[in-house]
DNA sequence: AACTGTGAAATTATTCACAGCT
DNA sequence: AGCTGTGAATAATTTCACAGTT
């Protein structure tokens, strides 16, 4: 069987995750009991977890730990990951100093920007270096992972060199949709996108 | 003709507006065109305006100053809101002086915290009030947005002050999907979901 | 009896292809 | 001739409903 999964699947995967760090207490859940802990449907929550394998056991539902493992591992949450920053502005700054990131296993092990009164500060033990030694220290400690968190205007040129030191996913939030070639995994986080969407919805419930 | 619009619809309308920004020196610009500066196909662009209206010209394309001024008013990002700001940690804080909002027509005009070390101070031009002060506040100003920007923890209770308080519309970014009744515009920011995509990603290209 | 896993149906979203307007 | 707007076709995703397993 060799399923299309769709791109929606995953993230869902990760609130069922969520709900099952919830259910303590018992060794088994049911597709009925996760989808109302997640607001899904009980048969999306079975068709989802079937996209990533044979979970369940018919009769008693999903064995809780067992699933908590399988979901890790499909994620890739098990894993570490070593991440550079780029951009330690307000919102690259709040990003450092976010737990989560430690805890999703991604490690910042650099982190760069190109305004004078920030380079050589460190912030969370992380020294800031100028972001034309850029290349040089991502090649040279190999990290697959960038963050982008500079102003629109010097994203694209950011991504560019990223992706010519070896880059193999960004995490962007700069206002952008930056250009990249197929083999790269780009994640755009658009905070002004959202504004815009919350803003629609916004006028279309008041108007 | 009555279509239904769908939701993935809303922020494609926000990236063809910004593909119109950047297309100065003509008056006219076909789908063609719009297609090329979105990453999406040309007839996507043509069915998703159709969703909106009928925006083009036959033969020549759509008015590009025309065409920017029916999606900001689509979009309504050219009315301007009032905002309440729960949570001024990092996060909080980053998003306090990200100058998005302001352009997006959102003004942040009161913040509150449960921290007595946070409670008292001015950030940004607004002095940080205890979340005990939420419902007053949120009410005597008629607020109707709110971004949540707590922790996990705390994030239901606020959510519930806040609608209690009569607040129409949520941004969240606390890692847990709050529960709202349906007269309630909720928009999740998750990081850690999209960090778990990433890391999905990443898991999939690299085994 | 209780529940999963999954074909089949229904729904939703996208793409094709072209009639018709400028 | 050039381009939009849109029915029809296709593709993707979700939901239904139930056969089969524990």
């Amino acid at each position: 069987m060799l399923n299309k999964i769709p791109q929606a699947a995953v993230p869902r995967l990760s609130l069922y995750y969520r709900a099952l760090l919830e259910s303590r207490g018992k060794d088994y859940i049911s597709s009925e009991e996760l989808s109302k802990l997640t607001n899904f449907t009980a048969a999306q929550v079975r068709r989802d977890l079937t996209y990533f394998g044979q979970f369940g056991t018919p009769g008693k539902g999903y064995a809780i730990e067992g699933l908590k493992k399988a979901i890790v591992s499909i994620l890739g949450t098990d894993k570490n990951w070593d991440v550079a920053l780029v951009g330690v502005g307000n919102l690259g700054t709040a990003l450092l100093s976010y737990r989560g990131f430690e805890q999703q296993g991604f490690r910042v092990v650099c982190a760069f920007d190109s305004d004078l009164r920030k380079i050589g500060k460190t912030l969370e033990g992380i020294k800031v270096q100028d972001t034309t030694e850029l290349e040089a220290a991502v090649k040279a400690k190999n990290v697959q992972i960038a963050i982008v968190a500079t102003s629109a205007e010097g994203a694209q040129k950011v991504v560019d060199i990223l992706i010519g030191s070896g880059v193999k996913a960004i995490l962007n939030f700069a206002p952008i949709r930056p250009h990249v070639p197929p083999s790269v995994n780009l994640l755009n986080i658009d905070l002004s996108i959202e504004l815009e969407r919350l803003a629609y919805f916004l006028t279309k419930s008041s108007g």
